[in-house]
DNA sequence: GCGGCTCTTCATCAATTCTTAATAAATATC
DNA sequence: GATATTTATTAAGAATTGATGAAGAGCCGC
């Protein structure tokens, strides 16, 4: 049951496209500005976008920049039949399709379907993977459990975010600021060693020597990663 | 071992289509019209089709709406990179994918794999299970009844909604939006503690005692869960 | 309209978790 | 080697989250 944003200044429009998007498996979420679609994207779990260009407030492309931060989903875009400009702007800055105003209504519904189906089946850049496994290291996503070893570790939830992010992308190094970005759907603020501090707990919680990881390495100056195939 | 038709009037797309999709698990059946395709279907148990638009004699669109009348299998559209029209015509019919030629071996493989795995774990093959039995927990569907160690107890019908999905979804934890997004089918806005209720009333009837709960589970700060193979 | 039942909201409490800030250690640069 | 930047560590106050009790709203059959 995908969850989907309409954003988009004028009422009648939002409306149109409600009804174009009448499916009971949809949940459709509204804003009328960017950043309310951006509080909505941060306090949701949203699978699809759909929004406008032209907007009062915080403008569409903005928004989307803002949104791209924290999250990939998929965003399309909505415009005038002569912003061609636009849309080459929009597509080059991350949304993944763009649909011209006036709306024909059949074809709002397949790109959106191609979207979603995109993005939920084939998982853009998280993929539906649930269980994760690196050396002694197993998190199943579905019962948000972690095994050291085959015995249970209690995470917290940032902390479990943040190990959910390293295995399932093994060898990537992430910044902290990746880490808060992504972990937090917020950006990375003033004084900062929230991260680090999490990162400590974990290594307490996984790690034999926390001072010597055998999982969570830090690269110097660049950020943390978790090593693939990793051996014991 | 799923089998999979593939439908196209050129022996070569078919052709190169069977070695992209060499797989032992797979059996490949295979068809140059739609008419064929169709009968194929009528005869055969198909869980995926890879379908042309184009074709002679019954185009892959007619085809697709004859097939649709007689099952939901997966179909996939292969189509030109040009008719853009086709792959919105084609996905409002019923197509679950469309692939572009000329084809990438990968991207083939690893749609086709996107839509076995929905099919065949979500459709047709599985059954609506209507009994539920977890510990001293028996839920039936069908009477809308749970018992309790053999005796009858008496639920609400939000109660009963939480409790189906939590025991139907053993080990899996749901946040308090997933559950009210599943139950209240609606957007978890607003003040919502109202799911901690509903879970309290429900551990005051099936738990002996509350603080301390046996079925209903809390992973803190992720959301509640009913563990399976449930020891008492 | 009147009880009975269910659902929702609100306020409060307790427990856990998160953030901050201060300080120490490590690493890289010059 | 000195300095600046990055990471590690610790502890305490702040903020969330879930539990709980109770009151009010809505609905239904009578």
């Amino acid at each position: 049951m995908p969850n989907i944003l309409i954003c988009d200044d004028e009422k009648d429009i939002v409306n149109a496209l409600k009804i174009y998007l009448s499916n009971p498996d949809y949940t459709l979420y509204e804003a009328f500005s960017g950043a309310e679609a951006l509080k909505i994207v941060k306090e949701q779990d949203i699978h699809l976008i759909l929004m406008d260009i032209m907007m009062p407030v915080m403008d569409g492309l903005s928004a989307m920049a803002k949104i791209r931060e924290i999250s990939n989903v998929p965003i399309l875009l909505l415009t005038a039949k002569s912003e061609e400009t636009d849309k080459i702007l929009g597509l080059n800055i991350g949304a993944d399709d763009y649909i011209t105003k006036p709306f024909n209504p059949l074809e709002v519904s397949a790109r959106v379907n191609s979207q979603l189906r995109r993005y939920l089946n084939l998982g853009a850049g998280a993929p539906q993977q649930e269980c994760f496994v690196n050396g002694g290291l197993e998190l199943n996503d579905r019962t948000k459990e972690l095994l050291l070893d085959g015995e249970k570790v209690c995470l917290t939830p940032k902390e479990y975010d943040i190990l959910k992010l390293l295995i399932s992308n093994p060898d990537k190094v992430f910044s902290p600021k990746d880490i808060y970005g992504a972990v937090w759907k917020e950006k990375p603020f003033g004084s900062d060693n929230t991260v680090a501090v999490h990162i400590r707990h974990i290594r307490e919680k996984i790690e034999i020597d926390p001072a010597e990881p055998r999982y969570i390495k830090v690269v110097f100056g660049q950020g943390y990663k978790m090593e693939g195939a990793h051996k014991r």
